[in-house]
DNA sequence: TCCCTAAATGTTAGCGCTCACATTCACTGT
DNA sequence: ACAGTGAATGTGAGCGCTAACATTTAGGGA
């Protein structure tokens, strides 16, 4: 006469199991977990009785135990760039096959505030590690606290000094120098670089770069123009130098300022790469159909997607560090010329 | 003589916090819980011990007793399309916003296998709901037998009949015929069309609209060349156009397609839109900049992201639900004209 | 033969929370 | 003065699992 008759919404624990298949939970624990010490026979009429009732662990319960929740958070920009969105499917398909979960949240902007709020938001999931998929400095500097408290892992190209906080990137500094590089080959003698918004940590390591090779060949540096990663404003900043006169080289701090400078120079009767050449960054979907199709720099955003989470599982069992930034790798296309003679 | 005296690397709990208050653990979990019948000084006290010991609850705990994770999965194309990426991040904000952790998992493939894991990844961790975001007809088949057991939401611009798997969208066919009857109006009377992978729920939509508003306009259907995704696979189409002759009108099924389209003209010398317009869909990052800017049809991907979690929080909730496609919407740019008289 | 050991399995005690219920207390109306 | 009420708070049980320890069983050496 208990409640053993009603009828059951509740879904098979592991005692549920363990009466199907006439043995203790904890043999059942046991065969989930892989333990050794089961007989053969023992384990297949678990897995049996398992099959049998649809049985799922109930992870909750498994949590609460081993005070582990299995889960990682990554934080990402809230916008669909290529590059993060990249990222983040690489980050996630490494966290799977590693047997985590991985669970998201998009920052509203790159203040304090936000980033605050975005990891206590993890940090009340209990999640064991945290990727941060933003490169901005602002970000950085509001992490830097919680370093301490759990194992943080952001996308970032200068090494962030003493500090728990580890940083894994693509060698920004290094495309930029390909980028230059390939320009100053070509004979040019003037690169201007139209640069990323000066908070993101890529964008001043890629004028970091520009700069490096340019005085490494003794050139002085050309004109630094100040952006943001739009193609629009790629547009007008490709307009003012048609109206200024444009230089011969332009190395652009990403594919869609570059797809804007194009435009604008197309429009303004300049003809590239006779009358300039020019260079971005990223690789996106569709720049080797730009016009004219584009050089560019190319990230191998799923490798680094794969070594940031290798470095937060290093970081979290407290294994040795591989910080190496990632290659990237110059992609020739028809944007680039020697100009005219 | 009890581990008392133990330093304690384990986390304040709730009785640690109604100890300090001087409360029962239970008074705790009221304050926590937002219960009424707290005396505004009693939960001041809590609320004084909290800040004090740093305390935040264990989610797991909670999970195992409420038996809800309060966890949302979100399974998605393992490739960093526009679209897609875009839709996740506003899944995301308003999944937050609701209150629910987002889990996420990309597909291998679209096959009933991968697809399989994927639900068994997020059933294995006690999603709440699943929104899944790869509009592909093995998907949509591979989730129906999952329907019964958990709140499903695919994106799909096809409602799927007589089950619980339910579907929202962009209008995808609203968006093709905005397209066609735009060319239409411009007096083209052949408009071919791009088609993307027919296995994509979305890509057929857009044939059915692209046929429907040329027999409404009683006007033969051009060619229908088949076509993945990519900007590679519009610019040999585009190629193949060039050779054979290109028609007056080009309807591309996505902005990729357009963009080889468009280097394939001109490449070939076809001037668009003077001898061929080109119409493309989604109206990427970017679009506006191409040579020329595209014509395409805008889709509110932040809008559809919300909707989906309106949707699935309905069904999770046994609401009732509105699955009103959201209207997309034609930006005319310099990619279409009237041809040449 | 018996004991010792190791493999195989069982038993018990929580993890930290919420739910259902019990209790206390200060009022109110009669 | 007293039962009756509702607000405020406390008590006890148990969610489903794992870890630690206890027990049983089988096999091998003296």
């Amino acid at each position: 006469m208990t409640t053993e008759y009603d009828a059951r919404p509740r879904p098979p624990a592991m005692s549920d199991v363990a009466r199907v298949a006439g043995v203790s939970h904890q043999t059942v624990s046991r065969v989930l977990n892989a333990h050794t010490s089961v007989r053969p026979e023992t384990r297949a009429r678990v897995l049996e009785a398992i099959a049998e009732l649809g049985y799922r662990r109930n992870i909750a319960a498994r949590a609460l135990v081993t005070r582990r929740s299995g889960t990682i958070g990554v934080v990402t920009v809230g916008l669909p760039y290529f590059g993060p969105s990249s990222t983040l499917i690489a980050v996630e398909e490494a966290a799977r096959a590693a047997g985590y979960f991985v669970s998201i949240a998009t920052l509203a902007g790159t203040d304090a505030s936000s980033v605050d709020k975005a990891v206590e938001y993890f940090l009340g999931q209990a999640v064991e590690g945290i990727i941060v998929i933003a490169p901005q400095d602002d970000v950085r500097d509001a992490l830097v606290p919680f370093a301490s408290q759990i194992p943080l892992v952001m996308i970032a190209s200068e090494p962030s000094p003493g500090f728990s906080l580890h940083t894994m990137s693509v060698d920004q500094e290094l495309g930029a120098r390909l980028a230059t590089r390939h320009l100053l080959d070509l004979g040019h003698r003037e690169v201007v670089h139209v640069a990323g918004p000066l908070d993101w940590i890529d964008a001043r390591a890629r004028v970091a770069g520009w700069r490096a090779e340019l005085a490494v060949a003794g050139v002085a540096p050309g004109a630094q123009i100040a952006a943001d990663w739009s193609a629009e404003r790629g547009y007008a900043v490709g307009r003012s130098l048609v109206r200024e006169g444009a230089p011969t080289a332009v190395f652009a701090a990403n594919d869609q300022l570059a797809l804007g400078l194009l435009h604008a120079f197309a429009e303004g009767g300049v003809a590239v790469p006779q009358d300039v050449s020019v260079v971005g960054f990223d690789d996106i979907g569709g720049a080797a159909h730009f016009h004219p199709p584009l050089t560019t720099v190319r990230q191998e955003f799923a490798d680094l997607g794969r070594r940031c989470l290798e470095l937060l599982v290093a970081a979290m069992e407290g294994l040795p560090l591989d910080p190496t930034p990632i290659p990237p790798r110059l992609v020739v296309r028809a944007s680039t010329g020697p100009g005219r003679a």
